[in-house]
DNA sequence: TCTGGGGTCCTAGGACCC
DNA sequence: TCTGGGGTCCTAGGACCC
């Protein structure tokens, strides 16, 4: 019988920024949004205030001040540093782990009964990762990864935070307190059918016809139900798959008039999305980009853009997918229009090994130089921080189009001369 | 002034093939 | 009443995840 487990970060990106505000601790914490836009973090404390995921910001300003709550801008390089921390105690522990996102883990822990079972190896895991990183994190165990998922909701509101959903009598009660849109799978549409035929909660749904399941929401609404009941449908993924479909995009600190602004935006984002494209060695057969105005604004004229551009051969070469994003620019661009938001995407993606060389491929040296100076691209700015060396198509200084960061802590963990300082 | 960003999977329907 | 029967590939849209 396997056992999953899964690991889930205590309002993660709030939690990061207590780890070095330690006087934060109890007091009411949000993380907003790029360009400040809208609250994406939440401390329990935050939310006893009433403040609601996805808050905009500016409607909320006022709240904050006068409650206490403390307001920071999303710093995501601070954000990732510390969660491959925090899985990286995780490896050292657990015989088999997948990273599912920046803030939580399925762990296999199967096979622990030697270690007091994997309700008390699961509080271990928990205690060496606060000790060693500061982050708390809460623990579900089930005997599938959607029970995991849901185990992990009853422990969120534990002081132990932890909970098994293994072996134990009143499982059918346990799940009963969880809602159903809490369930692993079940989005705002499926919640909406469920509880129009009357079932509300975890247990109610595991009840479920499992032909109606399939003919209603499809087979993963299928394996979810099997999931509840304890047949395994989703298994452990041992590497992370590489992407299908690489996006950058960005919504802009003041909206966007002039086309030689938005071909700046459009550089930077395909730079941007070349180098993921290269760190997980693939090359792509297509780029897209696109533009649209604020559609919050309905007095203002709207237009809304997507150019595709195939590339003559699959590529990873930045020049290459910079010059197909600025002809694609060329298509796109509509004088007049107030730009807020712009991204590139690359998909037609391939690995770079085993490739079919093309009829009218360049020559191997050709290839090889156009590797080498990627990688020396990429080497320095592995080494000296993401914007040492670019493209002078992204512009240089005085980007108007840079997003608004206001609140944004240091870098304490990933810069020199942003390290904490200890009094 | 001000409302995130980056993904995956499934299905239906159309084009095209023999 | 009835209009062949399979396939495959691609795309758009919807639903879901964090």
């Amino acid at each position: 019988m396997p056992v999953f487990a899964l690991v889930d970060c205590n309002s993660f990106y709030c939690s990061c920024e207590r780890v070095f505000r330690p006087g934060l601790r109890g007091r009411p914490v949000v993380v907003l949004s790029n360009n400040d836009g809208c609250v994406i973090a939440r401390t329990p404390e935050a939310k006893a205030l009433g403040v609601p995921m996805g808050a905009p910001y500016f409607q909320w300003k006022t709240f904050f001040r006068d409650r206490g709550v403390a307001v920071f801008s999303s710093n995501y390089t601070l954000y990732g540093d510390m969660s491959s921390r925090v899985m990286r105690v995780l490896a050292r522990m657990a015989p088999a782990l997948e990273v599912y996102s920046i803030d939580e883990a399925f762990v296999e822990l199967s096979g622990m009964e030697r270690l007091g079972g994997p309700e008390a190896y699961a509080g271990l895991l928990r205690a060496q990762v606060l000790r060693w990183t500061g982050i708390p994190v809460s623990v579900g165990v089930g005997a599938t990864k959607t029970l995991a998922k849901a185990a992990n909701k009853l422990a969120k509101s534990r002081d132990d935070g932890v909970f098994s959903l293994v072996g134990r009598a009143d499982q059918d009660e346990a799940l009963s307190r969880v809602d159903v849109a809490d369930v692993w799978g079940i989005g705002p549409a499926r919640a909406r059918w469920l509880r129009s035929v009357g079932i509300n909660d975890a247990a109610g749904l595991r009840r479920l016809d499992r032909a109606t399941a399939r003919k209603r929401m499809t087979v993963t609404g299928l394996h979810t139900v099997l999931e509840l009941s304890g047949f395994s449908c989703i298994p452990m993924e041992q590497a992370p798959a590489p992407k299908k479909a690489i996006c950058s995009s960005r919504a802009f600190g003041t909206p966007l008039t002039r086309k030689e602004d938005m071909a700046e935006a459009l550089s930077e984002y395909m730079s941007r999305a070349a180098a993921k494209l290269r760190r997980q060695g693939s090359l792509a057969g297509l780029a897209m980009v696109f533009a649209h105005t604020n559609e919050f604004k309905e007095n203002e004229p709207q237009y809304s853009g997507c150019v595709s551009r195939p590339l003559a051969r699959p590529t990873a070469d930045t020049r290459v997918l910079i010059a197909a994003a600025l002809d694609g620019l060329d298509r796109l661009w509509r004088p007049g229009f107030r730009f807020k938001k712009a991204g590139v995407l690359l998909t037609a993606i391939q690995a770079e090994s085993g490739r079919q060389i093309g009829l009218f491929e360049e020559d191997a040296e050709a290839r090889q130089r156009r590797r080498r100076l990627m990688r020396t691209l990429d080497g320095v700015n592995a080494r000296w921080g993401r914007q040492t060396m670019g493209f002078a198509s992204s512009g240089v200084k005085s980007r108007s189009w840079r997003m608004r960061r206001d609140l944004k802590s240091p870098h304490y963990t990933t810069d020199w001369r942003e390290l904490p300082l200890v009094d």
